[in-house]
RNA sequence: GGUGAGGUAGCCAAGUGGUUAGGCAACGGUUUGCAAAACCGUUAUACGCGGGUUCGAAUCCCGUCCUCACCUCCA
């Protein structure tokens, strides 16, 4: 069983069909996933790289597994908060949209997202969406209301002509209509009608179409984008919980409509939790949210990334910000996990330079437990994974793996009679944890750069230079050398006090930045 | 009011019928000039509450309490 090295097929969670079922996909061998990507008015906090890392770890899954991913995660440049946050500080909107994207890209790619295979922006799929809104209103699914005063007219979905609306938030229109606290507006056949086409004044920002000058509604960019690049009836869109309703909802309701009788727009659809602050979701609105720039200037990204994988990506992430008396913000949280990456990247320093072996034959039985344990392991993983994205169980086995790389790599000093022995259990190993590491997309980098980039975050924030701890270790190995115990162990304590740690190795004394 | 998510040891967090998840913290050991790191071991008889089903429940059923979210923009 634990040698067995197929995993498990792969289930998801999907909101449609309530609960976890095996991936059905349209194709064999390729899956089509649309992701609802960010409005870029602003820099992308830690909801949204929770979001991205969930699903960029669904890629990842999916890809390791063999299947060919098409990724498509929209980038939203066209919207009234961008128009409103534009105006506020004078800027084009276009340019504060283009920046704000770019923000959110490199800030994605730093915590390990891989890059989407399209990421297509409203702005630039004005065609299509005006060709999906012509389709509903010459179905009978949209009405259009004409402008005043030169202004563009509006285009409205009509909810109630849509039989299926709330089947994915399992919501039923007349209920809705009593607890609605919408305003009413006048020109709406229904309170319930949602804009596909919003008329502007012909001088404002906006494009032309047959219904005059305006801008698209917030939902119909995503039925647009994913039929341009996936098609209809695509494998699985995903998304936060609070667009379940009613951003995806209505997407359902203007594809299905805008394209009658080619079933379902997409078959499965996956939803991540939200990051909490204090019990209450992050978001702008609120106030309450930490960005990822903020996290990033006092923590590496991996441990961020790590951070995020170790709770199950449906369920709810408490995130713990704490001032120390001295005034300094820090997130114990994250701290927690960058802890852990160094562990990691301190395991896979250790394999430089070291031979390993791999290949068949006979084991003393402690190294073939040893052996076992790994694959284990690495089965263990995979099969979590595939388990609707069971990252935490994966990252333990992870831990599990570089416990036992360590131990053979202490074993590999001790016993030089056991070093070919040795050698394989740490050959099996050290494929593992690339494995494993690779599908989470954590340890993108070498131990060296990874120490020399944190070494210099964590000294930056501690206000001490390098050349000053440098000196102060050089004189505590004088004193060792002249076995002046009592003065290294006070230069010791006083860099303790620093926040440095040493380390009196065979090779010398080496020394870290505590986290 | 409707819909959904969640309540697991000091803390974080997996687990959905039956052998230890894992991490942090703590303690002991190997190692070390002493430490640190690494490894090994120990520790908590944990599952919001009350019933029920079962040989057996954190896990299923019924009820109940609490927290959060969505129903308006939101990852």
């Amino acid at each position: 069983m634990a040698n067995d090295q197929t995993p498990p097929p792969i289930q998801v969670h999907d909101t449609l069909a309530r609960g976890v079922h095996p991936l059905a996909l349209r194709e064999e061998g390729k899956v089509s996933v649309y992701c609802c990507g960010p409005t870029t008015y602003d820099v992308a906090h830690v909801g949204h790289a929770r979001a991205a890392v969930a699903f960029d770890l669904l890629v990842r899954v999916l890809r390791h597994r063999g299947l060919q991913v098409t990724y498509v995660r929209n980038v939203t440049d066209v919207d009234d908060k961008i128009l409103n946050r534009a105006k506020e500080s004078g800027e084009e909107p276009t340019a504060l949209s283009a920046r704000m994207a770019q923000l959110y890209d490199d800030d994605m790619a730093a915590i390990g997202c891989e890059k989407p295979t399209h990421e297509p922006r409203v702005s630039q799929t004005i065609p299509e969406i005006i060709d999906v809104i012509d389709r509903l209103v010459k179905n009978d699914a949209a009405y259009v209301v004409p402008g005043s005063e030169g202004s563009g007219g509006d285009v409205y979905f009509r909810v109630r002509a849509f039989p299926g609306y709330g089947k994915l938030s399992g919501r039923n229109v007349d209920e809705m209509r009593s607890g609605a606290r919408i305003e009413v507006d006048e020109r709406k056949e229904d309170p319930l009608d949602f804009a596909l086409w919003k008329g502007c004044a012909p001088g404002e920002w906006g494009w032309d179409s047959p219904w005059g000058r305006g801008r698209p509604g917030w939902h119909i960019e995503c039925s647009a984008m994913s039929a341009k690049f996936l098609g209809h009836g695509f494998d699985i869109h995903a998304g936060g919980m609070d667009l379940i309703f009613p951003h995806h909802e209505n997407e359902i309701a203007q594809s299905e409509a805008a394209f009658p009788g080619q079933g379902d727009f997409a078959r499965c659809w996956m939803h991540n939790g939200f990051v909490n602050i204090d019990k209450e979701k992050m978001s702008k609105s609120l106030g309450n949210f930490v960005t990822v720039r903020d996290v990033l200037q006092r923590n590496d990204p991996e441990a961020l990334r790590l951070f995020l994988l170790v709770h199950h990506y449906r369920g709810p992430i408490g995130f713990d910000v704490d001032k120390l008396d001295d005034g300094r913000v820090v997130f114990p949280g994250i701290d927690e996990a960058e802890r852990k990456i160094d562990y990691l990247y301190t395991t896979i320093a250790r394999l430089d330079g070291m031979t390993v072996a791999i290949g068949p034959g006979d084991l003393p039985k402690a190294y073939a437990d040893a052996l076992s344990q790994v694959q284990a392991a690495r089965h263990e993983a995979l099969a979590s994974l595939a388990d609707d994205l069971g990252a935490a169980n994966a990252v333990a086995a992870l831990y599990r793996v570089a416990a036992t790389l360590n131990e053979m790599l202490d074993l590999h000093v001790r016993k030089k009679a056991d070093r070919p022995a040795i050698a394989r259990v740490i050959g099996a190993a050290q494929h593992a944890l690339r494995e494993i590491a690779d599908v989470l997309g954590i340890l993108r980098t070498t131990p060296t750069r990874y120490q020399s980039r944190t070494r210099a975050q964590r000294l930056a924030l501690l206000g001490v230079s390098e050349a000053d701890v440098e000196a102060k270790v050089e004189d505590r190995v004088q004193a060792r050398k002249a076995k002046d115990f009592a003065r290294a162990d006070a230069i010791r304590g006083e860099l303790e006090g620093m926040g440095v740690e040493l380390f009196d190795g065979p090779a010398g004394t080496t020394w870290k930045v505590k986290k």
